[in-house]
DNA sequence: AAATGTTACGAAAACGTTTTCGAAAAATTA
DNA sequence: TAATTTTTCGAAAACGTTTTCGTAACATTT
């Protein structure tokens, strides 16, 4: 139970803790022998020196902090995997926090992670959060901010996400070749910049093929629920309008575009073709199976703790740096459903 | 940029550090004015002191760790955010680790969470981890260690578990209610428990309604893949093995059936009934929607926190303890599928 | 007035590191 | 041999807290 330290060491081999403190940290004002011994024997113990006293000597705490807004979706637990995987490999754990799409959460979970050290915060901001003070305290706390793939402007920081606009494009300019030309939108709310990303995507495809943009054809989903996406598309029918195509704004409301068409008895994708994005693990598992935009979720982690390394790198070196925008990279998955 | 410490609003008050630390303790031999002025100055600036030079001093890390065998599992995921809430409303941080089903990452994840001085380390172990020196460790340096779902008995410790025996035999028994006689079972491999309860369970169900228990009927899925469920439900068919109801071993796998059976117009649940457990998220999305046996993954989270902060305080006052083990009850979820 | 009790505060040690700087010892050069 | 350089090590300060214990000041009781 009792816990050895630098100093028990020390006394075991008749030096001093700076000695072998030195050692384990690799100087070069240690006689080769005397390091191999310590060496030996702290590897023999499986020995590492305390990290929080370690902590409050150099000032870093070798933690990042994670904040995403849902756990339920596995498109964020997929990111988080893959941050928490790359940081870990660069000797950094990851305290983790969720926001559960709650501004004051948000807020909360930002305070403690200040609070606790961390030398960085990868965010993706709550769809309800419209003030941005809290990140702030971020910056201004020296702390290196990345946003990632739900971000605010309004801060300026690195950030890691889709390109939205490029990617509905893609998907509507796919549905219009597949020869479909009344192509609905389920979108999300106005304050989320994915949502009005991926709608202006599939407007200029729609621009772009000559299509006349039909606003009858769009629908909100602010909850972007499964259940909403059902009662927006059996609207759809009960009012007949006539659509052939949906283009879901996730896998989530275009699982319940699917329901609402099977249960219908609209054929997918012979009647309409439906395609979601994100890629969720669930997406094939349905009937029909559906296609969407995969994003790669690993790139994700791995770009953000790029990004982090270097202004890191850029920051000890006191050297003015600017931010980084990466966009990741979407990949049409075909599958049954158009 | 220069973050404030005790010192500096000691200087400000006139008075020394110990004064303002424990105006903020709220130790009781500070003259109530005295505290005032300080804990209002405090609350303006909104000053914490601090947490790591706290920590080497008190010993007490305010951190829990967390481990998972796979963060796509949306199981898993609910938990963990059920676990950190909790955590966090108790004023504990926490790190979170992924084993990714790899004994050996586990094993790594448990030295970097001793080495990181959690309080204590809740684990879900990973269908690979067959031995238990990991565990072992986190017990010998004093943390408090708490199992939950896929747990071992060889190390001693609090678990909190779902009760999968009497649970699959709650499925089977309705299914039998429901009218079916020939009752497939889609199990996972022979060495997770949770496989090995289920599997008791249904047996038990068969037994107590006198059907016989028919090996033909049980199909392993050591994967538990939606993939593999696929494959082995097409074995049955193609091997023209009669079965009227599919107890699947998880929501996944039941998906696979789903699918499968769909596929082969296999009517659900005319002709073959389907069940699964953990009431995954997109189970109710699924077209028939899948019926499951719900976990509350909310309790796993407050019950693990519960018998943390018990076994905490009994340490505290170097009580002797015993381990408490939880079972979380389940409710069956009705839907479609059967 | 003396003795005792209470209240309010501060000095200082301690937690386990890291790192600077000085200096002894050894090696090299003049 | 003396002077200089290089190698190797250790003393000690520092990081920012918490907490024990001592004590001055004041209040209360004999």
């Amino acid at each position: 139970m009792k816990t050895i330290k630098l100093k028990d060491i020390a006394e075991k081999f008749n030096v001093s803790v700076s000695t072998v403190s030195k050692a384990i940290a690799g100087y070069t004002d240690i006689k080769r022998e005397t390091s191999e011994k310590i060496l030996e024997y702290v590897k023999k113990i499986n020995f590492h020196p305390n990290s929080i006293a370690s902590s409050l000597k150099t000032k870093k705490t070798k933690t990042i902090g994670i904040v995403i807004p849902d756990m339920q979706n596995l498109f964020f637990t997929k990111i988080l995997n893959s941050i928490v995987n790359n940081a870990q490999r660069e000797g950094y754990r990851s305290i983790l926090m969720c926001s559960n799409e709650s501004f004051e959460n948000e807020s909360d979970c930002i305070d403690e992670l200040i609070n606790n050290n961390v030398e960085a915060v990868f965010i993706a901001l709550s769809d309800r959060t419209v003030e941005y003070s809290h990140l702030q305290r971020v910056k201004d706390s020296g702390i290196i901010l990345i946003q990632f793939d739900k971000i605010s402007k309004i801060i300026q920081s690195s950030t890691v996400t889709t390109n939205n606009i490029e990617s509905a494009y893609e998907l509507t300019e796919r549905l219009i070749k597949f020869g479909r030309r009344k192509i609905a939108h389920l979108r999300g709310g106005y304050i989320s910049q994915v949502s009005i990303d991926r709608f202006i995507g599939y407007q200029k495809a729609l621009e772009k093929y000559n299509i006349k943009y039909d606003k009858n054809l769009v629908m909100i989903s602010e909850s972007r629920s499964f259940d909403e996406a059902i009662s927006k598309i059996k609207e759809m029918i009960d009012k007949k309008i006539g659509f052939d195509a949906v283009l879901a704004i996730d896998d989530k409301t275009a699982m319940g575009t699917i329901k609402c068409l099977t249960d219908n008895k609209i054929k997918i994708p012979e009647q309409v073709a439906v395609v979601g994005f994100s890629n969720a693990a669930y997406s094939k598992y349905l009937s029909p199976s559906l296609s969407s935009m995969d994003q790669s979720t690993e790139l994700f982690g791995s770009e953000i703790i790029k990004i982090f390394l270097k202004e890191k790198k850029n920051k000890n070196l006191s050297l003015d740096y600017s931010f980084s925008e990466v966009k990741i990279p979407t990949n049409f998955i075909k599958r049954e459903s158009f």
